[in-house]
RNA sequence: CGGGGCGUAGCGCAGCCUGGUAGCGCGUUUGCUUGGGGUGCAAAAGGUCUCGGGUUCAAAUCCCGACGCCCCGACCA
């Protein structure tokens, strides 16, 4: 390939609108091109590692057993009404009408397509198990767009789905996925790993995310440098220390707090520490209103109020809605004494809790001497906190560590809720009809790219991973003018290329470090420098982006020693 | 959806406060020069100053509104 035939555009400054260092060097190198918020086009280059990441990824979806199918993007959205995932996934969804009305959506995920189908192909335990997948294009309004491709309203999705006779066969198929996942990252040269996570939307009982870490992550991450217990933020518990044996609480009692509302004013007003404070906030579950307290000091988690609870959906309640229940104005809710009765939870750590102060539930009060055995009917005691850095391994008791990661991967157990909903059922060896049980995984292929450049950089730009590199050789032919030159770059271009050796031949009027900033800029693995001085010294300039080690090869063995090189290179991408 | 910032040449920015001929750097084109880490010199092309309205003799600049982009937050009482 000629780079002055493909379209490669570099920028010398960062772009205005880019964050992240990943973000930046996208649209620097020229991979990439923003249309708007959210919506990119990738370039000749871009295009060329994106479709090395998708080689790599169709390679071991195949290998895992998986066939290859394309589901259609545009989809009737009566489908999202049987899987009951119009209400849920909604907002979320790009909705639009044929010119007949009829309601239509672009396909932010394909658990019902592929659901229906499966349901209406297979009918006999015979073809079972069975596992699908397609790389294709996915919709989503996400709330916030940003950090490039990392959420886009447009992305590639890799997605498969596995449908089995029962739920063992069911993890069978789960686990050659999570293994496939683990094969995939590795080969494009990403350590990501897979931590315990939330099922969210999608459901199921199960799911592992496959984490890229990177402190632009958009995800928390708790783990445990002893044992290996790994999990999101959203779903990661605690070991919740026994509580303290307390004396004799004082009599509850009432203290004047006007206009102090937040735990920090009240912290500064009354002069106490965030943990002597009983945190109650009002929750709306799946409609309902519901007290939860936890302490002062903590933050309640949803996604974990929500599965505990069993709950469709968890919100903060309304100011309307406090107001009613607490008797008093936001800012005031405590456990004693609720206008309204509603279920009241508490953190585990709250179990004992004695002489804390909480709100009145009356305007510009707090109580003071809470003792919450004695003062409160609490409902339960539920692990409902989002996890700390000082907080102890649930599985060994070792001190948390919280990490960001970027998520690129997701593996779901989904059990019966899709083929339920669609009667999905095959006939067994009895002849009786029998649900299949299903399982979903996901991998964000646009994404995955960003996160390779992400985690592999240098304050000169991308250092490609030869897998997914857009090219594994930049042949840097100092000065097109020089006829001995050129004649051996474009010989050499030719023999890489015959040997399936993806080059690009710098065949630019630019000066030469033009030509060396470019190509460290895009991040090629290797570099190979034709130039006049080189020639007369020898040879030519074999030079490795990652460890940037050097060497002057001799014309005649140089397709060899670059051979030689790159299959170094790759040796450390194996699984 | 709430808060903040930004919108001027392909890219990065100045000018706006205090209204009066639209600027700089990079890139692009042409010529010369140079040829191993973003050469140097010279010339040139390139603008509906996001859009719409208003104030004014006069608006990139002041006022109102819309749109777009980016960041933070999305209710932690």
């Amino acid at each position: 390939m000629r780079w002055s035939q493909l379209l490669i555009t570099t920028l010398r400054d960062n772009p205005q609108d880019a964050e992240i260092d990943s973000h930046k060097l996208l649209v620097r190198s020229g991979l990439v091109r923003k249309l708007s918020g959210g919506l990119y086009t990738f370039m000749p280059l871009g295009n060329r590692a994106l479709q090395k990441v998708m080689g790599i990824i169709r390679e071991e979806m195949n290998r895992a057993g998986a066939r290859e199918i394309l589901m259609p993007a545009l989809q009737p959205s009566e489908l999202w009404e049987r899987s009951g995932r119009l209400a849920t996934m909604g907002p979320g969804m790009f909705r639009l009408k044929d010119r007949q009305g009829r309601l239509m959506a672009l396909g932010p995920t394909h658990e019902e397509v592929v659901t229906e189908l499966i349901s209406s192909e297979i009918n006999s335990y015979r073809q079972l198990p069975c596992t699908v997948y397609q790389i294709q294009t996915k919709f989503r309004d996400e709330i916030r767009p940003r950090f490039g491709l990392m959420r886009a309203k447009e992305f590639i999705m890799k997605d498969a789905y596995s449908f089995d006779v029962s739920f063992d066969a069911a993890d069978k198929s789960y686990l050659a996925m999570y293994e496939a996942y683990k094969r995939i990252f590795k080969r494009c040269g990403l350590a990501a790993y897979p931590v315990e996570a939330d099922t969210g939307d999608i459901g199921g009982k199960w799911s592992h995310e496959f984490m890229v870490l990177a402190d632009s992550g958009e995800d928390g991450i708790a783990s445990c440098p002893a044992c290996g217990y790994a999990a999101n933020l959203e779903r990661a518990e605690r070991k919740v220390a026994e509580p303290e044996p307390v004396a004799e609480c004082p009599a509850v009692e009432e203290t004047a707090t006007p206009g102090v509302h937040t735990i920090d004013d009240l912290v500064r007003f009354l002069k106490c520490k965030p943990k002597q404070l009983i945190k109650t906030l009002v929750y709306l579950v799946d409609g309902k209103p519901v007290a939860v307290m936890v302490p002062g000091d903590r933050d309640v988690n949803e996604p974990k109020l929500r599965r505990i609870l069993n709950a469709k959906k968890v919100e903060l309640a309304d100011d309307a809605t406090v107001v009613k229940v607490t008797g008093a104005p936001v800012g005031f809710a405590g456990p004693v004494g609720l206008a309204v009765p509603v279920p009241l939870y508490a953190d585990q750590s709250l179990q004992g809790a004695s002489d804390r102060i909480a709100g009145a539930n009356k305007a510009d009060t707090h109580l003071l001497h809470v003792d919450l055995a004695r003062d409160a009917k609490v409902e339960a005691f539920l692990d409902v906190v989002t996890v700390c850095s000082h907080d102890l391994c649930p599985h060994c008791g070792t001190p948390i560590a919280i990490k960001r990661g970027i998520e690129v991967g997701h593996v779901f157990k989904l059990g019966t809720k899709y083929t339920e909903a669609f009667g999905a059922k095959y006939l067994d060896e009895k002849g009786e009809a029998q649900l299949m049980v299903m399982g979903c995984y996901g991998i964000g292929v646009t994404r995955t790219l960003q996160a390779v450049i992400e985690q592999s950089h240098d304050a000169n730009g991308i250092i490609w991973p030869v897998s997914v590199a857009p090219a594994q050789v930049a042949l840097l032919l100092l000065d097109p003018k020089d006829p001995a030159a050129t004649e051996v770059a474009v010989k050499l271009e030719q023999e890489l290329e015959a040997r399936g050796i993806d080059t690009v031949l710098d065949d630019r009027e630019e000066r030469p470090g033009v030509k060396f900033k470019d190509a460290d800029l895009i991040g090629f693995p290797l570099r190979v420098v034709v130039g006049t001085k080189g020639l007369a010294k020898g040879g030519v300039e074999i030079k490795e982006r990652t460890s940037g080690e050097t060497k002057i090869e001799p014309v005649e063995s140089a397709v060899a020693a670059i051979e030689a090189t790159l299959a170094g290179l790759r040796q450390k991408l194996l699984p």
